[in-house]
DNA sequence: TCGGGCGTTCGACAATGCCGAACGCCTGGC
DNA sequence: GCCAGGCGTTCGGCATTGTCGAACGCCCGA
């Protein structure tokens, strides 16, 4: 059984120091804490510092840990995201009949985590890691009127016109959120693109806070009903699934 | 000029890898995108899950990110918010005269990020890193009023009594938070320690997320006047304070 | 059962990391 | 102004540690 590669180990050391200390230290703290000489603590933390997991303050020459793993954290995040809502998607897809988009709030779109295709053979493009336009799908609606904190106002969006039936004016956009709302999902109707619909739920982990949302997508005509509303079994299926993710980031 | 250690700039590549794959990893995947021999990527691999960076699943055998790098960007977050509010912190326990603490969430209570001392010489204790109780403080009270999503809801607090006056019941602190939703501050008149006030504002990043509390501490005669309000200097002192650290954290 | 693919281990060796000595900069005290 | 101390940083010899080809062991599918 071969051993630890040392000086990763004390990379992650000298990172955890940083994390567990509450200011900026110093290389001969950081030394002495890890009980190392001072050229190789040096070593580490410079190098640290060059792939972005360290930062140093440029007057007082103080190490804190870098923005670099922040990042990795909240990829991390999503991650955990997707690992609890996969097998979720992949029965409602299932039972759906529909395509499954798992997404999150990335600066002001849309990404998408996730994709289940639709299970009928059909030819189908892998959409994960796409950004959508957070005011002309049902994931967006449903991060804008569930996320409000996390997400820009509807005023503040550039409602750029996909489709003939896209939102393009906030105080419409407004209604939409507000009936998502009530309704505990969100919908579109081709509003990104003609002739595709989609509806969404959020999903929460703990405290409530809404991390994404889970979405039915395919053709309009086959999720919503005469009445444009959408057709209950879809409407049971999808929030059953959101529930049950949600329980799991619990 | 010494160079970098190879072994820790092959790690973080590693993570980077890991973070920017939407899935988990094999070994060979790994190995072959950094393009290493599969032993070096395996030695590499092994290590950082053993420090808690990487977490492998016991059925395919696959690499994730692990649960340590994400308490590291968590905690990046917490220190972005200190480096933030210090200055500002700093300025208003000179003018106000009292002390400052800096708070967030964590678990079910306040955890103290900073701690600036009264400014008249006294003997003070620094208490950065402690745990304070969420309805017994102005930190906490602050939190639960302006962070609903983030902190349990009172009825789901243990309501201990510190002192006399301490709320021990859900309704009677739900008003308080009530009153604090409205004048945009929440005090404490020595719910926790006996003849010791607070008063404390919200912090809020981007999108309006409330991510900390700003307070101010000292004896409760100094904080309030006869009426029970807060000292209007030290609200308009406290209040300008949030809002600047608030803009800083945009 | 066999073969292929996978993650993992073994061990030789050399390259890389380690670290004592020294350097250069900054600050504070005299 | 000068000096000393404290700090982060560099240098370079050397040995230890990391590397990596070869092999192992396990699992799955044909």
């Amino acid at each position: 059984m071969p051993g630890a590669i040392q000086s990763i180990e004390r990379a992650a050391a000298v990172l955890r120091l940083l994390g567990g200390t509450g200011r900026p230290l110093g290389l001969n703290e950081i030394a002495a804490a890890l009980d190392l000489p001072r050229p190789t603590a040096h070593g580490i933390v410079r190098t640290l510092r060059d792939v972005g997991f360290v930062d140093q303050d440029m007057d007082s020459n103080r190490y804190m840990l870098g923005s670099g793993l922040q990042e990795l954290g909240h990829l991390r995040d999503r991650h955990d995201l997707r690992a609890a809502a996969m097998n979720w998607a992949d029965a409602l897809a299932g039972s759906s009949g529909l395509a499954v988009h798992l997404g999150v709030v990335e600066h002001r779109t849309v990404r998408l985590v996730h994709h289940v295709f639709r299970p009928d053979g059909s030819h189908q493009r892998l959409r994960t890691g796409e950004e959508l336009p957070l005011h002309a799908t049902a994931l967006g609606k449903c991060l804008l009127a569930f996320a409000p904190v996390a997400t820009p106002r509807p005023g503040d969006l550039d409602l750029h016109p996909w489709t003939g039936r896209t939102c393009t004016v906030a105080a419409t956009l407004e209604k939409h959120l507000a009936t998502a709302r009530h309704r505990g999902w969100a919908g579109d109707t081709g509003e990104f693109e003609a002739g595709v619909g989609g509806a969404a739920a959020p999903l929460r982990a703990s405290g409530g806070v809404v991390v994404g949302a889970l979405g039915l997508v395919g053709p309009a005509e086959e999720l919503f009903g005469v009445g444009g509303e959408l057709r209950p079994r879809l409407a049971e299926q999808l929030l059953g699934a959101s529930r049950e993710i949600s329980v799991a980031l619990l």
